[in-house]
DNA sequence: ATGAAAGCGCTAACAG
DNA sequence: CTGTTAGCGCTTTCAT
């Protein structure tokens, strides 16, 4: 073993086979070997037969960074989202991928926790990748740093969010309709105290529940300065609800009939404080998430929340996004109908 | 308007600020630009705070296919596992992304739901996008596809499954001796009916479980043939498990007092089929798992498990990934103890 | 310490 | 239909 060769397990650049390798194997030019790959109809049955023969025989596989770098397009996007732990983004992360590979696109998927400078730096990134269009749930409070990306000829698609700006697409159910069924069925089943569990940062969703939240109660003619208490927890996950509900508890203690979670992983993590606290749901306190990810309908007590369709999200997003960088296309925006989903959490 | 311009909204290319432009800014050569960016040592400090200036005037961000292209190598990895909205996989991915970012690589995530054709379509793809390497969960029946791709120069580690070749590395919890905690716990809580719902295919890490759990059973003088029903679920995950648990109950009913899960996801729906059907667990039918997910804590019957530390699978996978195929050292392969985690449903 | 210049592998005119 | 050729934007000797 010479010096050069080191550990036969080691990861070593292998011998590339270019085109050049396969142009010359079939003997043609590249050129042809390029049109037989890309443009076979400009290319005459036999050679491409040929051409496809030495590329099978070589294990030609063309290189990503030099057709991108000579047709200035890349295939491959990327996916900006809160936490792709959370069974939301985790099950869109799937469809997105899912439909993403299909089209022959690469996916990227990156997790901010909602942190902005996270949330900048991945934009960032993918950007530097070459993506053409990101998907993106945003914590930044307004759309013009994804106006600017999509400034650069970057396609933006919103998920689980709305648009307020043309140039960004997006697709997402009515977070507000959606936030007022599940009140409005509170106070139909009795509830008067209510304690809201609310995400970090201003994220449209999270606004767009809260506000609805306030209204409902204000219809109801229930002040909100006395029937409502509210924390923000530090992530919208199990964690993040779990100590928002310790909080909650000290400050209003049994004195609340309802907790309302800004999502169902928050929510999950509520109803598991309550229960260390010794309280019951629905019976003492009544729970509600949003999203109905898959465990819901399987907890010690079944959540009563807002069906959200993940995989559809996930699917019309970057398929939305995919055609419109292609086409050259606006964007558009898609709103989907929420749906009341009613289980133990809240029953009377 | 004229006809080239088409929708504002829409997303087009945008004029490209390249290197050539910057330099031009800074009244430098590109040379000089790529050194102030890439080794600053080589560039006198006032030439880099000009460079810098120019970067930032411009919006200046680097072309990755044009510097691949030169260089050779890329900053993107690849992850094939089986379904990333399974939580085991989803939150793996979220830490093996967080570190793959973290070290500048873009991370692609693909499902293969363990269809062969679809991994080694995966594998496909992702070398065709020039992936530097792939953290792999295969179902493939050995790792001869693996070592052509690490002899194409794409490392390659296997997450949660062993490598019993020196080329591919590996991390992963010992999976029989998990399944063999599991096991022994039920045999002394005097369980002695087993119902099995595997996982299809031939991935290593189910085969590792089946065996510990035969071995366990003839270790006890359990007679698999007299007390182990096998069924194998259509996907190990949660209709996987409920619908192989409808089977179960068909040929065995109630003569069944244990049914071990090929993992946490698939025994959740084993657990909603069985109560469906009006069976108590643990009372009736005792249920394990495997991966200890964060939602086994908080069933409405927690569930019995093994544990496995996915946020470190996930981070030392790709930690020793990146190491391997920056240092063309050779893979590690790493076994993490596994960890019985007793909850209700199993107790006596 | 800085710049000039040669490509990396591929595609897209264009010429034949 | 097929081949020749000119770069895409960047890194990296090699001179200066």
């Amino acid at each position: 073993m010479t010096a050069t060769e080191g550990h036969i397990d080691a990861v070593r650049p292998a011998p590339r086979v270019g085109m050049q390798a396969v142009a010359q194997k079939a003997g043609v030019s590249v050129a042809t070997v390029s049109n037989a790959i890309n443009r076979p109809e400009l290319v005459s049955q036999a050679l491409r037969r040929r051409v496809e023969t030495a590329i099978s025989e070589l294990g030609y596989i063309p290189n990503a960074a030099a057709r991108s770098l000579r047709t200035g397009r890349t295939e491959s996007l990327g996916a900006v989202v809160f936490d792709l732990a959370n069974p939301f983004f985790a099950v869109s992360a799937r469809h997105m991928s899912n439909v993403a590979n299909d089209r022959g696109y690469a996916l990227t998927v990156m997790s901010t926790d909602q942190v902005i400078t996270r949330e900048e730096a991945s934009l960032d990134f993918l950007i530097r990748h070459g993506v053409r269009g990101i998907v993106v749930t945003t914590a930044l409070p307004d759309l013009s740093q994804l106006v600017a990306v999509h400034d650069r000829g970057v396609g933006v698609m919103l998920l689980a969010q709305e648009s307020d700006n043309p140039a960004i697409g997006s697709v997402h159910v009515d977070d507000f309709a959606g936030m007022r069924l599940l009140v409005e069925h509170l106070i139909r089943s009795g509830r008067r105290q209510f304690g809201f569990v609310d995400g970090p940062g201003r994220a449209h969703q999270h606004v767009a529940r809260r506000a609805a939240l306030l209204r409902v109660l204000e219809e109801a003619g229930l002040d909100p300065a006395a029937h409502l208490t509210e924390v923000v927890a530090s992530a919208p996950d199990l964690d993040g609800g779990r100590a928002a509900t310790v909080e909650l508890l000290a400050r209003r203690g049994a004195s609340l009939d309802a907790i309302v979670g800004i999502n169902d992983y928050t929510a999950i993590g509520v109803m598991l404080s309550l229960q260390s606290a010794g309280l019951s749901v629905p019976d003492d306190i009544a729970v509600t998430g949003f999203d109905d990810i898959d465990i819901a309908k399987m907890l010690a007590v079944p959540l009563t929340t807002i069906r959200q369709p993940m995989a559809e999200l996930g699917s019309i997003a970057v398929g939305q996004l995919i055609d419109a960088c292609e086409s050259g296309s606006p964007m558009s925006q898609r709103v989907l109908v929420p749906e009341l989903v009613i289980r133990r959490s809240t029953s009377t």
